[in-house]
DNA sequence: TCAAGGTGGTAATACGAATTATCACCGCGA
DNA sequence: TCGCGGTGATAATTCGTATTACCACCTTGA
């Protein structure tokens, strides 16, 4: 149309116009027209094979993006990565193909299509550690949602501060009078765990008190809370929202007052379906929205700048006052 | 590694083993085993660039795809989208660098990542009918969410059946003895809305009733249940959830029964955030999870497939019994 | 011994844009 | 007239895979 070479048309069409090129104003205007007229649009491609980047994103979740019975606990980090990559102009490729084994999805597989992204966003509780250290290893930009240990090298992460929320939560229970507190959750396993069950020692250190764990799996809420009237515990500090209202509900029902009797305490938002309950409880919001936010932020940088040092973002949560804090009644 | 030329790894990486070509069974075993120890995996970009397709699905959605505040009206549909996708190992590319000019989202603009994918899902209340008709001339395959009028020529959709839905919720009330109804809502603009409307017409003209229509636009509930009940009308058909929410509480506030007094008929399931009430509306649920299934299996056909006819698919919803019809009360 | 036919693999090219070395041209000064 | 520097655009190459025409080799039968 123009009577320019393909050459011509890639240097208007990404506006090279340094001291190594230079195009006459007269022959842009040409080119931009019939870019225009005809309304072409660069193949993306074509041009993410020849070019180093495409401004899409990979969004990898070990569990189903548009979750259908959960709770939506993953929902909001989503909202958090699309409002960025929205304004930051990018597509999100949501790596839905990805192959269950060993019951989650998996990364690599034999018609991966990862690398088709920029880089991209792991989503999930539990990451595999050899799939987090071949993206390591290969130098894949990727950023963790949620803090991971090393994997064959330091993992880029943005995390919820859960030592530093459990730590407060602790504190204000402390404040409020509590001597005996348990922890109930699996303290282990996953970061994210491991995290509060952090937090909680370190406050109970601080204050000279013992931290006490009640392993949840395989309990029923009535064993645990058994346990914990016989123990004499009057402040309970839960990892998962579910087993809290379970809990709470289960004293109710045997005449005890929630807060007055027993205080639950919550690490954050409901990750299991949880019953109903018009209880409020005291404890912390995870940030999910701002961390997805986050990664995006991160992620970017890491593809555009170059090896700096690994980004390790740690977002501090949101304390809820709610109404399951109290200090503790005199003893029976 | 194994001697052999970049062509013959492709023939094996692609299990090409047809009358045309053929590899040596010994051959073959040296690739595989070189590609298993190295973990090589084709890249994705080149691969797309050389051949024809990617197994990426396009999602373009005029309003965010994770809604923020919003009802999350459209999350059904892309848990359809997703769960089939996975199912047929496709990945979903999230067009959500489309930027805003209008009020609504653009498909096609100066940087558009649309053709990197197959085809394309639209998604939203109304699609602008110039881009639409673009993608006709374009020959790019895709799939509307929801019945489109013909665009510069039939547009290919998998929709809700709202006239025969909301053809069977008349029924209801005409046999449970009502003669007054009026339709609630705009009944026009949208197909979706002119779909309910045509339904409406029709199961009133075959009972020989006439259909009234009060649009809802800059009337305030009060005004409208004001003017339902000076005109004598005794069972509202309406359009919105949110607005039959609105309704019934007004009615009940003025000492009204509900459904008793007035039947309210809900056609479909809340597109903007409602009060929250108890009432369990009677009406029809919209398939929106069978919708995102089904358009995901009609565009990979239509990318697999040759030029056949548009398809145009109709979903039937589910009738919805609730609690919001009576037969009438007797006139007062 | 030679053509015919079957086997297994490769060289070459396409896909569409980005990049860079190179070139043609012009005006000007020596 | 020759050379030189500045301008503007292009030819050629690259990215990594898919595809196909083609070839070298071997066997077989006459």
């Amino acid at each position: 149309m123009t009577g320019v070479s393909q050459a011509t048309v890639s240097l208007v069409l990404n506006g090279r116009d340094d001291g190594t090129v230079r195009i006459a104003p007269e022959t842009r205007e040409r080119v931009l027209h019939a870019i225009r007229t005809t309304g072409y649009v660069a193949d993306p491609v074509a041009r993410r094979l020849a070019a180093r980047h495409n401004r899409i994103l990979g969004v990898f979740t070990y569990e189903p993006v548009f979750p259908a019975g959960t709770g939506d606990f993953y929902h909001p980090f989503l909202v958090g990565i699309e409002e960025c990559a929205e304004r930051l102009g990018c597509d999100l490729l949501l790596l839905t193909s990805a192959p269950v084994a060993d019951g989650h999805r998996r990364i690599f597989h034999d018609d991966n299509r990862l690398r088709l992204a920029d880089g991209c966003v792991l989503l999930g509780r539990t990451l595999d550690r050899d799939e987090l250290a071949r993206l390591v290893a290969e130098g894949q930009p990727f950023v963790s949602v949620g803090r991971r240990d090393d994997a064959g090298g330091p993992v880029p992460y943005v995390g919820a501060d859960y030592p530093a929320a459990t730590s407060a939560v602790v504190r204000r229970a402390l404040d409020a009078g509590h001597t005996a507190l348990a922890y109930l959750g699996q303290g282990a396993g996953p970061e994210s765990h491991a995290d509060r069950m952090t937090g909680f020692r370190a406050a109970l250190d601080a204050a000279g008190l013992p931290p006490r764990h009640e392993p949840t799996a395989d309990r029923s809420p009535a064993e645990l809370l058994d346990t914990l009237l016989a123990t004499g515990v009057t402040a309970a500090v839960v990892e998962e929202y579910a087993d809290g209202v379970a809990i709470a509900q289960l004293a109710r029902e045997r005449g005890l007052d929630v807060p007055r009797d027993l205080s639950i305490l919550a690490l954050g938002d409901p990750t299991r379906p949880a019953a109903t309950t018009d209880l409020d409880f005291t404890g912390f919001r995870i940030p999910r929205r701002e961390m997805g936010w986050q990664a995006v932020e991160v992620l970017t940088g890491l593809i555009e700048g170059g090896p700096e040092d690994v980004p390790q973002l740690l977002v501090p949560c949101q304390p809820v006052d709610g109404a399951t804090l109290a200090s503790p009644a005199a003893p029976r």
